[in-house]
DNA sequence: GTATTGCTCATACGTTCGTTTCAATCATAC
DNA sequence: GTATGATTGAAACGAACGTATGAGCAATAC
């Protein structure tokens, strides 16, 4: 069981590459194991058998994916110093997701903020609460005029912004008359550090936005 | 069929209600039609008696929140006047979200913005894209700087904003000490446009955003 | 060789899903 | 009153789901 010769017949990994696209493209209830072992072209009990449940499968997916983004995130955030810009902290948290297996780490990235489920929000916890915090004291350095719940919540929008981009490129494209084009990812990570860096620049709200009662 | 008694029973609106509430939680696929019956106190069979299909559901479902958010939408815009601010512009289509039955309305909006199945976004087309084109009109009337490509890119960043915080604002107490209490709307709101605004003033990006090469 | 272990296969279990059926009910029209 | 047409109820349909089982196969250990 501990150090077994492991003939890597890689139907493992063609189970998570699967299940990476999968879960990424249409969430974790919309796919079935039968999607994906179709898709793996491995058994259907290879599943039960690698992975024991469907969320075991979901987390391992998670996991492989997202441990080397976070490394990375880590890794940029310390490359840039003691004080970094603005534009260095949200590009070390957000160029990780862009690289190498861009479509399905940001697939997957997006299903765990989407996805209401009480285990997937346990996942959020593990693979990406330490991460975030780490990210929010850089912030609150590079905005010292923000309080820390003004930070969480540009942080928020710009996850937002990011996982509504990432799982659903699909929607844009149908009222931009193909203006806009997700697969350009470099551009399309520029623009959204421009936009969330502005958003993270303004001044914090003092009181009243202009609403009349409007939202009373 | 077409002009019936109609005893009112209210039964339709019961299923209605139930379906938006839990639709708007948990999403197309992971709600299921007895769910919804037993939170509606209905029999099954009535929700197949009154919508033919799951799909026809939620689609009455959204039809009946969407159409006056819209309509409110269009009529804060023309309210503007001819030459709107951009806050103006954002809050007219922000705002009505959080009004009178925000929870459920912003759940389904979403929805429809995060479900990849293909009839949402057929839905997508038929009670959104109208009135999208119409605010990035004013958009571009208000940020003639920037191209019709940025405008559509920063409104796709602001609607992910939108839906990210909406869907889940569970997502977020959980890392921020409660420091983050998204049932505060119309501070929400209020940060939100700020938020947008900012990022939609930013100068449009262009060329290199300091990747050097990591996205390539 | 045989034994053992790691893995894959076909198949089936029990449950839940969306949908359907049809008899029972109710308010109104006559 | 009875007839009519709109609604509701209990029960069932076939299909798809996640999971489990046990035989079969390949490779190493002895």
């Amino acid at each position: 069981m501990s150090n077994t010769p492991q003939r890597v017949p890689d139907t493992k990994e063609r189970i998570l590459d699967a299940a990476e696209k999968l879960f990424g493209q249409n969430g974790f209830t919309a796919t079935s194991l039968r999607d994906i072992t179709a898709e793996a072209g491995v058994n259907l009990a290879a599943v039960n058998y690698h992975f024991q449940t469907k969320e075991s499968l979901f987390e391992a997916a998670i996991a492989r994916r997202m441990e080397p983004v976070n490394r990375r995130r880590i890794e940029l955030l310390d490359a840039a110093g003691a004080n970094p810009t603005l534009e260095q902290i949200l590009l070390a948290f957000l160029s990780p997701l862009f690289v190498r297996h861009p479509n399905e780490a940001i697939g997957l990235m997006s299903q765990i903020l989407a996805t209401p489920d009480s285990f997937v929000r346990q996942l959020f916890k593990k693979h990406l609460a330490g991460v975030v915090n780490r990210f929010v004291e850089a912030l609150q350095q590079a905005l010292p005029n923000l309080t820390r719940t003004e930070i969480l919540w540009r942080l928020h929008f710009t996850a937002g912004s990011m996982a509504h981009l990432m799982a659903r490129g699909s929607v844009l494209p149908e009222i931009s008359e193909g203006l806009c084009n997700p697969s350009d990812r470099p551009a399309v990570l520029a623009r959204l550090v421009t936009f969330a860096a502005a958003g993270f620049r303004a001044d914090a709200w003092g009181g009243d936005a202009g609403l009349g009662g409007e939202a009373a």
